[in-house]
DNA sequence: CACAAGATTGACT
DNA sequence: GTCAATCTTGTGT
């Protein structure tokens, strides 16, 4: 995926991504009700949730499912294959650039005001989808809820 | 209105 | 391994 911010593009791989639904799953930010804060987890799929996370951190998400059916994929981590400098200047180091929620949504400079934007549409595109790589499933991790579903994409080689 | 918990990270021992 | 930083939401009085 790609994002043009300030003039600088940053593109990564996907490496590490987690499933979210929304009625049936404890653990969604959509379980509940509908907020303010989640309202983009009820819109079209395509479109960016980015929710604040302990108070302090951004995390990106992809919406995956319908107003009727909430789902949403929270981007884990990734790497980055072009734009390495920039995203070294938005991390502050050389190392652990996108391999984490909010380490990733930093490197890429997506923060609140992306949220309920639509991929393509806005600063955030995407490329590659429906490339499939070889993968293995684990639970979701930082939950106390519905641990036992393996919703926890890992990929085996680098993209 | 008050309070507890949470899809995390970075610094320190 | 342990701990603080910080804000939104859900629940209870």
């Amino acid at each position: 995926m790609t994002t043009a911010v300030d003039g600088f593009v940053v593109s990564l791989v996907l490496n590490e991504v987690e499933a979210y639904a929304g009625t049936d799953d404890p653990a969604s930010h959509a379980f509940h009700s509908r907020t303010e804060r989640n309202e983009p987890m009820f819109q079209a799929a395509g479109t960016i949730y980015v929710y604040r996370s302990y108070g302090i951190h951004w995390c990106m998400n992809i919406v995956a499912g319908d107003p009727e059916d909430p789902q949403g994929v929270l981007l884990r981590g990734g790497s980055v294959v072009a734009g390495r400098d920039t995203a070294i200047r938005r991390r502050g180091r050389a190392d652990h650039l996108a391999d984490g929620p909010r380490k990733l949504a930093q490197a890429l400079a997506v923060d609140g005001r992306s949220s309920g934007s639509t991929i393509g549409a806005g600063a955030v595109s995407i490329s590659g989808l429906g490339t499939v790589h070889a993968y293995e499933t684990t639970p979701r991790i930082g939950i106390s809820r519905a641990t036992d579903r393996e919703w926890r994409f890992l990929s085996r080689d680098s993209g």
